[in-house]
DNA sequence: TTATTTTTTGGTATCGATACCATTCTTGAT
DNA sequence: ATCAAGAATGGTATCGATACCAAAAAATAA
C-alpha cells in the first residue's frame, strides 16, 4: 500500500509543460485540442498513473456523472436485470450508479433519498410509486430527472417506465376465466409493503367482477416470513383447506407458483387437470419442462436500459412521461 | 420541478445567525456546539429543506463516506444478500456503496476500477482475486482499504473475506465417495471467467484423486449461453451419454443441480438410488421438499457483513488479513 | 480578584477540478 | 498585405464544504 498522495492534474500539467486546463480538456473534450499536446498530455497521464477526481470536477461543474437509484430488493431476479441493464448502459456513457436497497421499508426511503441527494446526482431512479410527504417534496424541490420504475404510477412526479401490474393482473385474471376455471384464487401480495403485487390482485380482482364471479384471496394478514417458494408451498394449510373446491391459482409471483406447483405434486393434485397455476416475471426456473409454468414475462432488462436511456436525455424521456414497456403472458402446460 | 439552486451552508448559516462551520458541526459533532445554537441550525436547516453537498465535503475533508464495489454479476440470489448485507451496514453507519458490475468480463474490471477510483472512495470491494497487471498495479498504488471477497486468495492484496471453495469442493467430494458413490462427474465451472467454480471444482478433482479415484468434469468448452438451470439440464446430452455408469454428481451451483434434478425426473432417474446429486450455494428453491438438494451452504449475508466493518475498520480487518467465514455442507434427501 | 484552563465560535485558506474570459496563434478571405 | 473569424491555450475566480488556527466566552483554580 504506497501512502503516495494522489496525483492532480496540475502534475500532469507540469509534466507536459501545459496548463491544467489543457489537461482537463484532454480528458473532456479531447477535440478542441492539438494533436501534439494531447499526445504529450497522454503520455504524462499515463507515466504518472493519474486518476482524475471526479468530486471536484461534480464541485466546480455541478455535473457529478453519477446517478442514484433506490430500490426495494437486490435479491430478485427479474429486478436484477434491470439493474443489470440500467448500469451498463449508464457505464458506457460514463456514468456510475449509486446504489441503495430499502429492504421493502418504506420509512427507509427518505433517508436513502437524502443520502443520494448529498451527492449530487444527476438523476433519481424509484422503484416504488407511493410516497411519503417528504420524498415527494425533496423529488419536487429538485431540478434532476426523477424517473419512477416497475410500476407505472396514475400521476409521475417526472418520468416513467415499466408497465401496468394492474392490466397484467387483469389479463391473466381472464385467461383462467377463459379457460373454464370456476373458483380462482389469487395468491400472495396482501401487505401493503408489495406495491406492485397489491396492483396484479387488484386488477385480478376486477377481471373475476368483471366476469360476476367472486375473488378469493390469500394470505389476508402479513405473512412476511416466508419467502416466496414457502409461501406458495404454505397454501394448501391456508386457502385451499377453507376453499376446497378451487381449480385455478394465480400467483403474485413466479416463486410462489413453483411453490404452489411442489405443494400440489406432493399432494398427487393434477396440474392443469384439477387445478391451473400461473404466475409472474418470467423467472428462469420457470420455464424448466419439470414445471412448464403459465407466467406473465416482464421486460425486466428493458425497462434498465430504458431507464439510463431516460436518464442521459431527460428531454426525450419527458416528451412521453409514462413509457409503457407492456408484458407477454406466456401459456404454458400448468394453465 | 423547482429550478431553484441547492441551498447552501450558508443560506442556513445566515438564517440562523452562526458561522458556517458551526453548520458543519452541527451536522458532524454536534456534541462540540452549545445546545441553543444547535437548535436554532437544526431549525434553520429543516426550514430551509438544506441538504449537504458531500461532494464539497469529501474535497475539502479527504472524504468521500462512498465505498466502491465491483462485482462480477448482480443477478445472483446469494450473492445478492451479500450486497443486501454489506449495503445496509455501511448505510447504517452513514455510508453509501457505488456498484459496478463486470458481467463476469475480466476485461471490464480494470475501467471499472479507474472510474470508481475517479470518485475517491474510502475503501474497494473486489469480487474477484485474479487481477490484471493493471488492476493491481492501481490498487497497490492507493492508500485505501481493499477487501476481495468470497474466494479467498492465496496471496491477498490487502484484506480478505470469504471462504475456501477448494476445501468446500473438497469436502463436497469426500461425502459423494463415502456415500460409496464408484463414478462421480463434476458438472459446470470449467470456463476461466468463473474463478469461484473452478476452485470448487479443483476441490473435487482433489478429492477423487487422494481416493484413487478418476475425476470426470463437464464440459470441457465454453458454454456461456446455457442459463445455469438449463445447463444441468443438458447435462444428460453430454456428460451421460458419454459415460453412461455415472452414479454421482457434484454441481458447481445449485441452479445447476436443480436443472440436473429436473431431467433426472424427466429420465426416470431415480435419485438418489441411481444418482446422487449435489449442489452449492444454498439457493432458497433447493430446500423446498420437491428437491431436498444435498448442497453447500455459504454465509453470504455474513460475507456482507464483515466485509462492512473490515471496510469502516481496516486496522482491525488488517490484523488478520484474511476473514475466513466457513461453509456448512447440508446433507438432504439428493445424497 | 486574577490567572488559567476549557469550551464555543468564527475567519480564512484549501481541496482539485471546470467556467469564463482574455490572449495568442492559424487560416483564409479580401 | 490587411483584416476577420475561428481555433488553441492559459490565467484566475469559483464551486461548497472542512481544516486549521485564533479569538472570545465561560468555567475553574489560585
Amino acid at each position: 500500500m504506497g501512502k503516495e498522495k494522489w496525483v492532480t492534474m496540475k502534475d500532469v500539467a507540469n509534466l507536459a509543460n501545459v496548463g491544467t486546463i489543457t489537461v482537463s480538456r484532454v480528458l473532456r473534450t479531447p477535440q478542441k485540442v492539438s494533436e501534439p499536446k494531447r499526445k504529450r498530455v497522454l503520455k504524462a497521464i499515463e507515466e504518472l498513473g493519474y486518476v482524475p477526481d471526479n468530486t471536484a470536477g461534480a464541485l466546480s461543474s455541478s455535473k457529478s456523472r453519477v446517478f442514484g437509484a433506490i430500490v426495494s430488493t437486490i435479491n430478485d431476479s427479474v429486478f436484477a436485470q434491470t439493474l443489470d441493464g440500467l448500469s451498463s448502459t449508464l457505464r458506457a456513457a460514463g456514468y456510475e450508479l449509486l446504489l441503495t436497497s430499502t429492504n421493502y421499508d418504506p420509512d427507509v426511503e427518505e433517508d436513502a433519498l437524502r443520502a443520494l441527494l448529498a451527492r449530487r446526482p444527476d438523476g433519481i431512479v424509484l422503484t416504488s410509486t407511493t410516497h411519503s410527504a417528504g420524498v415527494s417534496k425533496l423529488v419536487e424541490s429538485v431540478s434532476i430527472p426523477v424517473v419512477e420504475i416497475w410500476q407505472l404510477p396514475s400521476t409521475p412526479l417526472d418520468i416513467a417506465v415499466g408497465f401496468s401490474n394492474f392490466r397484467a393482473g387483469y389479463d391473466m385474471g381472464r385467461h383462467l376465466i377463459d379457460g373454464g376455471r370456476k373458483n380462482i384464487a389469487f395468491l400472495g401480495g396482501h401487505e401493503p409493503k408489495n406495491e406492485r403485487g397489491c396492483r396484479r390482485r387488484d386488477g385480478y380482482i376486477a377481471a373475476l367482477r368483471d366476469s360476476g364471479m367472486v375473488p378469493i384471496t390469500w394470505p389476508n394478514e402479513d405473512q412476511d416470513l416466508l419467502s416466496g417458494i414457502e409461501l406458495g408451498a404454505a397454501f394448501f394449510e391456508g386457502c385451499l383447506n377453507e376453499t376446497p373446491k378451487i381449480d385455478g391459482v394465480m400467483c403474485v409471483s413466479d416463486q410462489v407458483a413453483l411453490g404452489v406447483l411442489c405443494e400440489a405434486r406432493r399432494r398427487n393434485v393434477e396440474v392443469p387437470k384439477d387445478l391451473a397455476v400461473a404466475g409472474f416475471g418470467g423467472f428462469e426456473m420457470s420455464t424448466q419442462s419439470a414445471f412448464d409454468l403459465t407466467t406473465i414475462e416482464v421486460p425486466g432488462m428493458e425497462i434498465g436500459v430504458a431507464t439510463a436511456k431516460a436518464l442521459l436525455d431527460p428531454d426525450a424521456g419527458r416528451a412521453n412521461k409514462v413509457i409503457d414497456l407492456g408484458y407477454k403472458l406466456i401459456a404454458r402446460g400448468t394453465t
